[in-house]
DNA sequence: TGGCCATTTGGTTAAAATGCCAAATAGATG
DNA sequence: CATCTATTTGGCATTTTAACCAAATGGCCA
């Protein structure tokens, strides 16, 4: 493999890292209606708020999102707004399986 | 969280984090310009048969491709054809990203 | 300043991912 | 049938991730 093409798939394997976390997917669809501090964040995913800084720190360190500390609270939002069309395929392959499942179970008579 | 946005999270970071590494991105690309046998992308990827032979199960376990076995040889192919539309958004990041930094170069003179 | 609030960081533990080697499996062929 | 090739599977060592608690940090306000 070619060192050029290797380093850019490295490059889009952090990214794709960085978002493939369910608390984390969650935190960018709620970025993509607004910003919100870790407070917020924290009360919707129900964890330890220590927990959710460092899913923020991991989105962040990615380049996913941008941080902004007003007060002593921070808040976070998204440094790319195109995160919702990005999902598309990721639909497309859930939904590819799940037709074949519920053919499967048409096929067997469930 | 709500019981099924958190299901419906869990599905997308599944086939994310099944994504989310560079030798499983090889795959991907390649395998969106024709299907391949894993003798092939073994050749192309340079790590041990067993590695990649491991790397296509996780990508099959998610959905992501489908195996096709001829003679003794197993050729793998993509089970929805969205995937370089997909990365889009990995690209606008990583754009972003570099952008900053660059302009941060400039910013001190180097 | 002292204390409160929001957030981050450090430490620990458990679970999962990665990669290689060796062995098992399956098909093709002499 | 014996054997070769292609692929998968099992086992193991190492690294990475994830979650929580506890402690540190930084800003606000009495």
């Amino acid at each position: 493999m070619i060192e050029q093409r290797k380093a850019h798939l490295e490059a889009r394997a952090r990214v794709l890292k960085a978002m493939a976390h369910p608390s984390r997917l969650f935190i960018i669809e709620e970025l993509e209606k607004e910003e919100r501090c870790v407070c917020d964040l924290t009360a919707m995913i129900g964890a330890d708020v220590s927990t959710v800084s460092k899913h923020l720190s991991v989105l962040k360190q990615a380049g996913i999102v941008l941080d902004d500390k007003r007060g002593n609270q921070v808040f976070y939002r998204l440094r790319v707004p195109c995160i919702l069309n990005f999902f598309g395929c990721v639909e497309s392959v859930l939904e590819s399986r799940a037709r074949e499942q519920s053919a499967y179970l048409k096929a067997v008579g469930k």
